[in-house]
DNA sequence: TTGTACGCGTTATCAG
DNA sequence: CTGATAACGCGTACAA
């Protein structure tokens, strides 16, 4: 592990000298220059970024934060994320809370013993005090979660209107009885997303329905369910809106199972417009989730944070329909 | 920012004293810590974990490279890697290459700063020389991918023999025209399948029929290609070993598409085991590859590197078939 | 153009 | 039990 002092040492000169010539700054004699450029070759120097850190006191790494890495739509965030950082130099320290409470918070507070420049929570589950909390301590970023505080910085996507529109389309293609396969009821997007499924049946004086609600985890197999309970019903739904693209999917996969059409026997409308949506029969008609442009901003406004020079490109943070081949227009 | 400076100051002791407490470490009256612990808490402090690591000259930080973080496929190995190097104190810290050689030499040239204590390369794309040349200079663990050189440490499943019992399966199930869905010819894991396609043949007496083995990318499409491309042939084959479930996924899904059934019309194996692959109709008989465990041992490995002492334990670290319902005799 | 001294925050060592 | 000192590797400020 060679320093700047070894090198100093072979070629005779100090080590303020080495440390010109590896940063390539102020005055050094172009021969003492390739004297040192040689040794410094020789000896396979690398300056220690650790050190330099200290000195500075930043490092120039970027904590991230997700709840489940194999869930893609974080994935895809975080790749948003991570290209600009490093565009911009900076590394990231990663770390899977498991959707813990207790996990996000310890990992969190580790980052405050300087080994990162700055935090960036996605979808974060812990109360809001703590992220005024954090806030106070160390650059914050807190990515898909509504924070009231106005304090804690926050990139957050109202998924109410986007989700209204998603029931306006079924509706504007003639149905008029529209289930809801709901999602878990403790995560706020997956309540929007329900809010807006109301909001449109009120604006359209429809009536709602208590059995055409079906609330359930966030999965797949969640869909499936939906799909049975549904199935059980005498007078059921002839369209539907799942609050994600999974559960359409399972909802899609269970109907063909039981020998039923999309869309011809049933309408359905997802949320989130994953990769998969798109790939399966029929393609499922949905709502677009920017994920990837949400990682990409959070990156550039945690960069201004550090560095107010730095430019904040525009993103278009909005949820846009994909309308593709699930709907059947039965007007 | 409070440094042990600060509290000492302000406890009118010495840093070391102040050093002591926060460690725990050898003899302090029991006075002075309390008060000690006091003025900590009041000034808010916490140890710089960058001075810590300039001391002690290591970072407890590992660098993790993948080639791609929304393949669920490194996004599984990660999680199994981050898990346990939390367990065990580590940080990781995360970069994606997005399968550039280029990138991934970059990031791997970085850690050589000393920011990291270890290197672990997923499923890398560089020439072996480049794996000699980091592994001198700092622990380097890569995972899937068969390195020749002793000196690099390395994990790796060869994917033959279960790509080979795959297609004795197939084979025993009456079929004896076999088509291949070979993916891309230049990633080392898929030779090894097609090679398991190839041994199987030949053990069986069975001819192999070039216009039965199509090469493609690794990809859901492909396998749509896949089906398009022997749906053309006269006499296609009975059964189809793809080296990779989203392509065997495809392929089901553009089957249904034109009104064939699986395996009322096609047998189908694929490779891999993804989540999907349980979820659709059929539930798709493969070979499960146990990422989650490798992405484990690889950060038990790289631990022990790093401190002989732990104890790595034992995983099994084989394919196994998966036997659900892609497959029919025809026997 | 080059070198000296000091500080970044922490800890190991040794003396008191 | 406590404290002074040096060291980790680098870079800023100031001299020479």
């Amino acid at each position: 592990m060679t320093t700047l002092k070894d090198i100093a040492k072979r070629a005779n000169v100090s080590v303020m000298t080495v440390s010109r010539v590896v940063k390539n700054s102020g005055y050094v004699n172009t021969e003492t220059r390739k004297l040192i450029e040689a040794v410094i070759k020789e000896l396979d120097y690398r300056p220690n970024e650790i050190a330099r850190s200290l000195h500075r006191s930043s490092t120039n790494n970027i904590l991230l934060v997700v709840p489940d890495i194999e869930n893609p739509f974080f994935a895809e965030m975080i790749k948003g994320t991570t290209t600009v950082l490093r565009q911009y130099g900076y590394q990231s320290i990663f770390a899977d809370s498991d959707g813990e409470i207790g996990n996000e918070k310890a990992i969190a507070d580790r980052a405050l013993s300087r080994i990162v420049d700055g935090v960036i929570l996605y979808c974060p589950r812990a109360e809001a005090a703590y992220f005024d909390f954090l806030s106070a301590r160390i650059p914050l970023l807190v990515v898909d979660r509504r924070i009231a505080s106005h304090a804690v910085d926050h990139i957050y996507i109202d998924n109410k209107p986007s989700a209204q529109a998603a029931v306006d389309y079924l509706i504007a293609n003639g149905h008029r009885d529209i289930g809801l396969i709901g999602g878990p009821q403790n995560v706020l997007a997956n309540l929007r997303r329900k809010s807006g499924y109301l909001a449109s049946l009120k604006a359209h004086d429809i009536p709602v329905t208590d059995q055409y609600m079906f609330f359930c985890g966030f999965e797949f197999e969640d869909g499936v369910s939906a799909f049975d309970y549904f199935w059980r019903m005498e007078r059921r739904p002839s369209a539907y809106f799942a609050t994600n693209d999974l559960m359409a999917l399972g909802f899609i996969q269970q109907a063909h199972e039981k020998g039923l059409a999309i869309p011809g026997d049933f309408s359905v409308v997802g949320f989130d417009n994953i990769a998969m949506s798109r790939l399966i029969s029929p393609a499922l008609t949905t709502v677009d989730n920017p994920r990837r442009d949400m990682g990409a901003l959070a990156a550039f406004r945690m960069l201004r944070k550090l560095d107010p020079t730095v430019e904040v490109p525009q993103f278009e943070m909005t949820n846009r329909m994909v309308i593709r081949g699930s709907v059947r227009n039965i007007a």
